[in-house]
DNA sequence: GTGAAAGCGCTAACAC
DNA sequence: GTGTTAGCGCTTTCAC
């Protein structure tokens, strides 16, 4: 038997080196697929390692290396959020097919309170990831701020984050709001209104301006209904007060898919007809986009695309150790289908 | 200055302790909360990481204690299942809450491909984790076999992994079944069907069996639809397969909320009442079943909850590195509502 | 091609 | 209370 280590004690380098009659140095280079091994001293580690049933320590290889193979993806929203976001799972997809390709490994990090956001900063200091990627952050957040200072290479997806020279990726708000509005505006209402989510972060605001650009001189502060989520339940709401002011509102534009559903169904339950009596569009083109009835006109965000060029700009700089690059804007897309 | 390090250089503990005046010792006591220090050298220390600006290494940290302070959730799905599954979220906000308040990160792992598994089982093999839960795994399953060799505090979410004696927790989706078939057949239905999704696992095939048995002697086998999918679409176009087969059919259990809220949908397009025509019950309490028109049957899984006692159950497994303690089944509870 | 040896940054056991 | 020292398991020169 050469096994003569302790159940409970992990076998090192050196019981490989020992067992196959070699050095650590050796060892060491098979393990990395280095050149200038002979072939039976390959062949040599490669059967010692099953016997001995080694798998070596990523501490101590990361202790020297300075890296860990690893890239964190930060969702910073209060948990409720995330869960009927539709975007991040795509980002996630996307980001993990990269990242895969590269042979890192993604770990998902939640920060659902302050305590978990002094944690989050220890454990990214702490050298466990080499980079990281952070979905819409606030810009006086502790982590993004502990992020640039510490010089981790990493990518914001949704804003760049104040005004240093961070990578960002994310997608023009503004302009897409005013574009489907246009084109609602195309259609011949008269009477729009906005049922504005999340106007207190970036991509909400962003939304509401190109809103109200779009509708110029016609725009009417009064149509506006705000709501911090973006929530099937918030355009139902919205959607309520909204017709108990002005019943005679012909258009609405939905910060998102989930609000236009919710908006939807009030429309129904109060008897307008969609879209002949009331034209409506969404944004993010969700599964809930085509689950509405009429299907929903909306925009398309590219969130897989997002979660894709976020992880190559990070691997970029990773590689290079290069200075952040600058931000990149996708484009997005109307879809028009039935509900306007 | 005292800061003669190159930039790109991290400081050491032993900056500090030059820094500071101190030793090596004292610096590391006062890092890690020791006791037998005096408040002078405490302050010195504090002051001395203040002004070179030091973080600890994880890795050489780890390197020594064996213990990363963090925990693994690997979510074992494809993709496409991980975005509307309404229990992932709400486990996950469990778990995080109970560790976080254990100070341990909490780091998701998204597993989608073969390449991504391989990878997994290094990460983890490596010790980047302390422990891990385990989310929905096959027992066939590479990265729990590897789990269970290692011998790595762990917990399965769902279903007891292989003949093992691993920790689990889980609800019994048999019984839930049952009891929810039972009283739809309360209400008087006759011609009672299912849209059996996921029989390809564990928790649909129990929700099937339980439906079975409920049904005893009236159970008919050509009223079953099976499909992979909890899927909204694969609960429509299971109905429709379902009025075809049996146009008298005046009662449905849906796999799960989306998939009866797909068959709704179709229910209502096809020109029947729900539930004065068919009654209708699902399975989960996802945010479908307040959804749905006339509001959802259903069973409550209580998924935080499954996700804050597997945390704890590692946590445990962690702190007495004990071995692993059976499984658990967490009790459900059927919703009645409007529906059926 | 391979071995020997010097660290990576930290903790913990042991002196004092 | 504090300093000294021996590793933790690995990579990486530098000889040979």
């Amino acid at each position: 038997m050469s096994d003569v280590r302790s159940a409970r004690t992990r076998a090192t380098i050196q019981d490989v080196a020992d067992e196959a009659g070699l050095s650590r140095g050796t060892v060491s280079r098979v393990l990395n697929d280095e050149p200038y091994v002979s072939s039976e001293a390959r062949e040599a580690v490669q059967a010692a390692v099953r016997r001995v049933g080694y798998v070596r320590s990523a501490a101590a290889r990361s202790l020297v290396t300075r890296r860990s193979g690893a890239v964190a993806l930060i969702v910073h929203e209060p948990s409720v959020v995330v869960l009927d976001d539709p975007n991040i799972g795509n980002i996630l997809i996307g980001t993990n097919a990269v990242l895969s390709e590269a042979d890192q490994q993604l770990v998902t990090i939640m920060v659902d309170s302050t305590r978990d956001s002094e944690r989050v900063i220890e454990y990214l200091r702490g050298g466990f990831v080499d980079g990281a990627i952070v979905l819409s952050a606030r810009n006086d957040d502790p982590i993004t701020r502990a992020i640039v200072a510490m010089g981790l290479p990493a990518c914001f997806v949704g804003h760049p984050p104040e005004a240093t020279a961070a990578s960002f990726i994310g997608i023009d708000n503004r302009a897409a709001a005013e574009q489907i509005t246009e084109r609602l505006m195309a259609t011949g209402r008269r009477r729009i209104g906005m049922l504005a989510s999340g106007t207190d972060r970036d991509s909400g605001q962003d939304r509401l301006a190109g809103f109200t650009a779009a509708l110029g001189e016609r725009f009417d502060p009064d149509l506006v209904i705000r709501n911090p989520l973006f929530s099937y339940a918030a355009g139902a709401e919205g959607m309520q007060r909204l017709l108990d002011r002005a019943p005679d509102i012909d258009g609405v534009f939905a910060a998102s898919d989930a609000v236009a559903a919710g908006a939807m169904d009030v429309l129904h339950r109060r008897g307008r007809r969609v879209p002949e009596d009331v034209g409506i569009v969404g944004f993010d083109d969700s599964a809930w986009a085509i689950r509405c009835d009429p299907p929903l006109s909306t925009v398309r965000q590219p969130a897989r695309t997002l979660g894709e060029q976020a992880a190559r700009q990070v691997l970029e700089q990773i590689a290079s150790e290069s200075e952040r690059t600058g931000g990149l804007i996708l484009p997005t897309e109307v879809i028009w289908r039935e509900s306007a």
